[in-house]
Order: structure tokens, then C-alpha cells, then sequence
DNA sequence: CTAAATTACTTTAGACTTAAAACATATTGG
DNA sequence: CCAATATGTTTTAAGTCTAAAGTAATTTAG
């Protein structure tokens, strides 16, 4: 819809012209407006996880990925969900182990595969993080009703399964 | 609103409780989503511009920055207008001078503000680019009427003000 | 069984990113 | 004027990230 062009009417109006030129640009405006929120968010959750934990963004990612997964997660399961290549996550995992808040043991079932789980002190530092994480997002969602958070969140599921169907590979 | 826990009644039943749980959550849910979102786009966009073009995705966005400021811009609004650090855009603007696409000169106002502008060659570049960047978003978001495309941009610009105004410093 | 293909992960090279410190130029208050 | 302060940019150190190549283990096809 938003690709195709408006159609010119022949006396040489420019109202369907300029409507659909603004149009035609709606979808550019949402995509600058989506990574604007994203951003602002981050931006600001990356700070305070610095400043009050002393820890980065991607680890906090990787911490709360695993505290969801009792089992543990292998490195592709794990490079999945965060929609990170395979590489980075080695890196993220080395230093995570380095600091003792996740480890590492090759699957006994397969020994391609390595099985990524929180340590005690991980899972301890996960759980004095994730009340804070979740305040600053409320916080920073403050403004806006229940009602509108839903129609957000419902819109948002349709933009990514339509996303998803104009993935590449 | 999300902040507020819900109040557990006297006899012992979950609904209340179970319920706040679950709204509790949605402001994590949504930011969540919306991270999936903008990372599912965003690599798409990334890999296509890498492979049709040539060029990475911070690249393009200084070179779409500075194609709708023809007077150029200095370093400071680019990095605000691109939400990253000055020090990353002093390398990103180095990479473009490499390849001939942007040119930086000292403002003659004030020899510490650098003024960075697109050459001919960054132009020519972006005005292929451009189109191609359109397109694909408008696929990503081509199973969303107008619509709903323009609730999605009037509540995410609410989420912008919501959090703009939780910011830092 | 075994060569070929696949899967899981790591390594590498180069680019990106932040936070903090350093540097350079302007502005301001005495 | 001139010292203190503020502003704009760059540099540095450490970490993040991708794409592509490489390694190792498993599965599949013949």
C-alpha cells in the first residue's frame, strides 16, 4: 500500500499529489519515530545499568535471557533471542564467565553443543537488576494508559509478523 | 500506573493478584516487542544496504542526516540528531571522508565547531540509496493499513514525550 | 561404513559504540 | 586583560557487533 505511487488526475491538481506524497512517507516517518523510542530507551536503561550495577546492556540481555531459562541455553538458542550473530555471543559469554555470573559445559547429548546457565552469584545479581529494569521502563512508560500500552503492544505483534514475512533468508 | 502493585485481598484469592501480575508486566512486554521490532528491521536494512550498496547502516543514516540539511550540520548536531556520542561520530564522519562522500571544514564563526556536508559523490550515492531504503520499509510494513500505521506513529510519538520526560540528565 | 553435507560454535578483521579524559577555542567575570 | 568556565571536538580504552572464514562434531546419502 504505502508503495504505490499516488496516481497524478489529469487537470494537474497537486491534492492527490501532496496527500499522497505525505503519505507515501508515513512509513519512513514511523520507522525514524520507532528507532527514536528504542533508542531513548536504551540509551537511558544502558546508563543506569552502568552506573548502579556496573554492568553493560548486552550482559544485562544475556543475564535476564537465562534467568528465564532455568534449563540453561545453548549458544545458538541463546544468539536466537537475542538476534545477535553466533560470534558475538562468544564474546558476550566470555566475559560474563570471566566475572563468574554464567556457565559453560558442553552438552553431554552432543558435544558441538555448549550449554550457557546463570552461577548462584549471577542469578543473585539478575535478581537485585530486574526490579530496578522494570521500574525504569514503567517509569518511562508513565504517561500513557493501560488501555493505549495494549494497542501498542497489539499493533507492534502485526508490524513484527509483518516484518518477518519480508525477511531475507 | 504500571509502578503501583496490586493490593492482595483478605481471603486469600489470586484474581486480584494474578491480574496485576499480568498487567504488571506489560510496560516489559511492550519495550521487549518493541527491541524485536526494530531489530528485525533494522538488520534487514543493515544486510541489504551492506550488500546492494556498499555501505553500513550508520554510514547511511549521516548521509541521510546531512542530505536534509544542505547548509551541512557540525558534529555535535549530527550526533544529537543521530542519538549517538560525539566520539563516534568523529569516526564515522573520518570513514565517509575516506570514500569522497561527506567533506568537513571548520566554521569560520567559530574555529572549534567543525561543519560536516554531503560532496557531490554523497549525494549521488544517497539518491540511489534512498528509493531502495524506502521500499524495503514500506515491504517490512506492507501487512499494516494507513490506518493503523498512524495510531502506531501518534502513540509511539506519546511513548517519545513519556520517556524524553523520565531522561537523565 | 564413509565421504559429503550439515550443524554448532569460535576466530578474525574491521567497523561501531560508549564513557571518560584530553585538547582547543570561546566566553565570562573580575 | 586574564583567569576561570563553558563549549565543541577528538582521543583512548574497553566492549559490542557483523560478516566471513575456520574448526569440530554430527547426520545423511550412497
Amino acid at each position: 500500500m504505502t508503495l504505490n505511487p499516488g496516481r497524478r488526475r489529469a487537470n494537474g491538481s497537486e491534492d492527490y499529489e501532496s496527500a499522497a506524497a505525505k503519505d507515501d512517507k508515513l512509513d519512513l516517518r514511523l520507522w525514524l519515530r520507532l528507532i527514536s523510542c528504542t533508542s531513548m530507551i536504551e540509551n537511558t536503561v544502558r546508563r543506569r545499568l552502568r552506573r548502579e550495577f556496573g554492568i553493560t546492556l548486552p550482559g544485562f540481555d544475556v543475564l535476564a535471557q537465562l534467568d528465564r531459562a532455568p534449563r540453561g541455553l545453548s549458544m545458538s538458542e541463546l544468539s536466537a533471542r537475542l538476534m545477535v550473530t553466533n560470534g558475538n555471543v562468544t564474546g558476550l559469554v566470555d566475559r560474563l564467565i570471566t566475572r563468574g555470573l554464567v556457565a559453560r559445559r558442553a552438552d553431554p547429548k552432543d558435544q558441538r553443543v555448549q550449554v550457557v546457565r546463570l552461577t548462584r552469584k549471577g542469578r543473585a545479581l539478575f535478581g537485585r537488576m530486574a526490579p530496578a529494569h522494570h521500574a525504569w521502563i514503567g517509569e518511562m512508560m508513565g504517561d500513557l494508559k493501560t488501555g493505549e500500552l495494549q494497542r501498542l503492544y497489539a499493533s507492534l505483534g502485526r508490524l513484527k509478523a509483518s516484518a518477518r514475512s519480508a525477511l531475507d533468508g
